[in-house]
DNA sequence: TAAAAGGCTGAAATCGTTTACATCAACAGG
DNA sequence: CCTGTTGATGTAAACGATTTCAGCCTTTTA
C-alpha cells in the first residue's frame, strides 16, 4: 500500500481530514471518543504527517540551523551536541553548516533561514551574514537569531559568551602568582573578538603587574594543533626565552606541549603551559594542562534556549548571556625555573 | 514589503508562474530573451523560491539525515565534516541526528525520512531503525540508505567500511613482530560489529602465531578515554602484566598512556600501546600513539556518494566499499622489556 | 420554554510551487 | 497552401496538511 495520508485516516476512523489534524496538533479540541478511534487508525495505519504539507500551510520548518566554523573542533562539537538534544526535546531538528571558515559558505547557510528551510539560526562566527538597512533598527531585519561563543559588534543581538577577557586574565594572573614574567602568549585569529578579548585579557593581566609587554612574546596563531606547534619552535628559538606560555586554546597547548617533549624540556620545570578551553583531552595530556574551563553544555543549552524563546515570540529576560569560567589548575604550570 | 513569491516575479516580469518556474529548475525551455527579463525580476525582489512548496510538490526535501553515535567522537566529527562538505557540493542539507547511544533516539531520526522530512539518511549506527518485513527483500522496504563505519548485518545494503579485522591483525603483527606475546587488548562496546571485528583479528593474529589467549588480557571497554584509564588500572594489577596493549581506539590509548605516566612507567619501555583511528591528537601525543589509521574524509565522501547516487535513482556498481586503512608506526610501540 | 452558551465536527480555502497538458505562432517539407 | 513539427508560454490541477468559519447538537440559564 502507497503512504497513508490524512485523508486516509479521514475515511478509516469515519470523521474529516480537520479533525485527523485536530487529535494531532490540538487534541484538547477533540472529543475522547474520537480521539481514540483516530489515534486507533492513525497507529494502524502507521501515517506520519507529512511534514511539507504542514510547512506549507504554517509557515515553520521546525529546523533551525547551525553554523559552525568547524565541527571538527572538540569545543564546538560539544556545544552542538548539547545544542542537538535540547533541540530535540523541543521538537526541532538540526540544520548542520560547518563554514570551514568561508563567508560564502556563511552566506548560503543564512539563506537557508531566508528560504524558510529553518526557522532560526545559530551563529558561531562573529559575521552577520544578512544584508542590513543599518538606518534602521537590527531587530526587525533578522530573522530568529543567537550569536553563540563569537560575539559580534551587533549590541542589540541575542549572544551567549564566557568573558574571554576575564578568563584571559585569570590564566595570566595565576601564572603571575607563580612569578612568571615573562609569558608569551599564543593567539588565535585575530578576526575572531574570541581572540582579541583574550589578547586583551593577555596584555591587561600584565599593565597590572607592571610588566613591560614584549612584543617579541606574542605569537600569531589560528587555534590549530599545528600553529601551537610552530609557535613553540618559534618561542625556543628566542634569544631570551619566557618561563611560560599561554595559549589561547588547548589544541595549541597540546601542539606546543609536544615540541617541549621533542626537544626534552621539562613541564612546568623549565616552561610552564597553560591553555584555554578545557577540552576533554586537556587532562589526559602529560602534565594534564592547566587551563580555562568553558562551560560548553551550557553554552550550548543557553543559546538554544534563548532561540527557542525568540521562536515562541517570547521576549527572553536578558539578550545577553554570560556563562562562567573557571581556571582548572593542573600539573602543567609551576614556579619559575631559577 | 512582504516576502515575494512567484507570483510576484510573474507579474512584475510579465509572464506566468510557470515560466518563473522554469527559469528556475529547467532554463533550457525558456527562451533566452524572457530567462534574462525574469532573472532580473528575481534579483531585484530578491526572490528565494519557498522550499515548501516546491518539496511538497516534488515530495524531495532537499535534506540528508545524518545520524551518529557522538558527534563529540573525532573520528565521528571527521567524517561528518567530509559528508557536509560533499552534501553542500550537491545542494542537500544536512540533518544532524546524535543518538547519545539511545535507540529511541534512532528511531525517532529514522522517522524524519518516513516523515519526508529528509530524503535519506546516513548511518553510522549497526542498528537498522526501520521496521522491517524479513520474508520480503529488504531494498524495496528501506529509503535511500548507506551505513557507515558500523556494518550492521545485512548485505544487501549499501556500506562503506574499512576492514577492521585486518587492521587489528596488521596492528597485532607489528606488536608481535617486536616480540611481544603478552599482549592485552582493550575492547570497544562488544554490541558494536566494529568491536567485534577487531577482537577477532586480534584473536586470530594471536592464534596464527601460536599464542594462546590469556582471556585475562581481554578487557572491557567503550571507546572512551575514560575506560581507557580504568582498563590500564587493571592490567597494572595483574600479576603477570602485559607488555603491550592494543586499545581498539586512539581515545583508550591516550587513557591508557595517561595512567601508565601517571604511575612512572616508560613507553614503549615498559609497556608498548597501540591505538586505533589515528585521530589528530595521536601524533602529538608524547610518545606518539602507533595507530591504525582511519581514512576519514574518504569514508565520509564515499558514503555521501553512495547516498547520492541512490538519490538520483542510479544502481551503484559496488553496494559495499572497503576503504584502505594503514598502519602508522610511531614512537609509543617498542620491542619487548628484557 | 426560549435563548444563550458551549462542545464537536465538517466544508472549504489556503499555503507556494511544479508540471502535464493545451495553446499558439513560426517554420519547414511536401 | 496544407500539414506536421518544434519551441515558448500559459492554464490549471495537483501536492498534504492546517485553520477559519459555520453549523449542529447539547446543556445551561433566565
Amino acid at each position: 500500500m502507497t503512504k497513508p495520508g490524512i485523508k486516509d485516516i479521514a475515511r478509516l476512523s469515519g470523521v474529516s481530514p480537520a479533525t485527523v489534524s485536530r487529535v494531532l496538533r490540538n487534541p484538547g479540541l477533540v472529543s475522547e471518543d474520537t480521539r481514540t478511534r483516530v489515534m486507533a487508525a492513525i497507529d494502524k495505519a502507521g501515517y506520519k504527517p507529512n511534514r511539507f504539507g504542514a510547512s506549507l500551510r504554517t509557515q515553520k520548518s521546525g529546523n533551525i540551523m547551525v553554523v559552525i566554523p568547524d565541527i571538527t573542533n572538540q569545543v564546538n562539537a560539544g556545544i552542538i551536541r548539547a545544542i542537538e538534544s535540547e533541540a530535540q526535546k523541543a521538537g526541532y531538528c538540526i540544520l548542520l553548516g560547518d563554514t570551514q571558515g568561508k563567508p560564502e559558505r556563511e552566506q548560503h547557510y543564512a539563506d537557508m533561514v531566508n528560504s524558510g528551510q529553518a526557522d532560526g539560526i545559530l551563529l558561531f562566527t562573529a559575521n552577520l551574514p544578512f544584508s542590513l538597512d543599518h538606518s534602521r533598527p537590527l531587530l526587525g531585519q533578522l530573522p530568529p537569531l543567537v550569536n553563540a561563543n563569537e560575539a559580534n559588534e551587533y549590541d542589540e543581538i541575542y549572544k551567549v559568551v564566557i568573558d574571554n577577557r576575564a578568563g584571559a586574565q585569570a590564566a595570566m594572573e595565576h601564572l603571575l602568582e607563580l612569578g612568571h614574567t615573562r609569558i608569551a602568549a599564543v593567539l588565535g585569529p585575530l578576526e575572531t573578538p574570541t581572540s582579541r578579548e583574550r589578547l586583551a585579557g593577555y596584555r591587561q593581566a600584565l599593565e597590572h603587574a607592571n610588566i613591560e609587554i614584549d612584543e617579541e612574546l606574542i605569537i600569531p596563531g589560528d587555534y590549530g594543533t599545528e600553529s601551537g606547534r610552530l609557535a613553540m619552535e618559534k618561542l625556543l628559538k628566542l634569544r631570551h626565552r619566557p618561563t611560560a606560555v599561554f595559549c589561547f586554546s588547548d589544541d595549541m597547548a597540546i601542539g606546543a606541549v609536544s615540541v617541549l617533549h621533542q626537544y626534552g624540556f621539562a613541564i612546568p620545570g623549565d616552561m610552564s603551559v597553560m591553555g584555554f578551553d578545557d577540552i576533554r583531552y586537556a587532562t589526559l595530556l602529560s602534565p594534564a594542562l592547566t587551563t580555562v574551563h568553558q562551560p560548553l553544555e551550557e553554552i550550548g543549552k543557553a543559546s538554544m534556549q534563548l532561540l527557542l524563546q525568540q521562536l515562541k515570540g517570547e521576549e527572553p529576560e536578558q539578550r545577553y548571556i554570560v556563562q562562567p569560567f573557571s581556571l582548572v589548575i593542573r600539573q602543567s604550570t609551576g614556579p619559575v625555573p631559577r
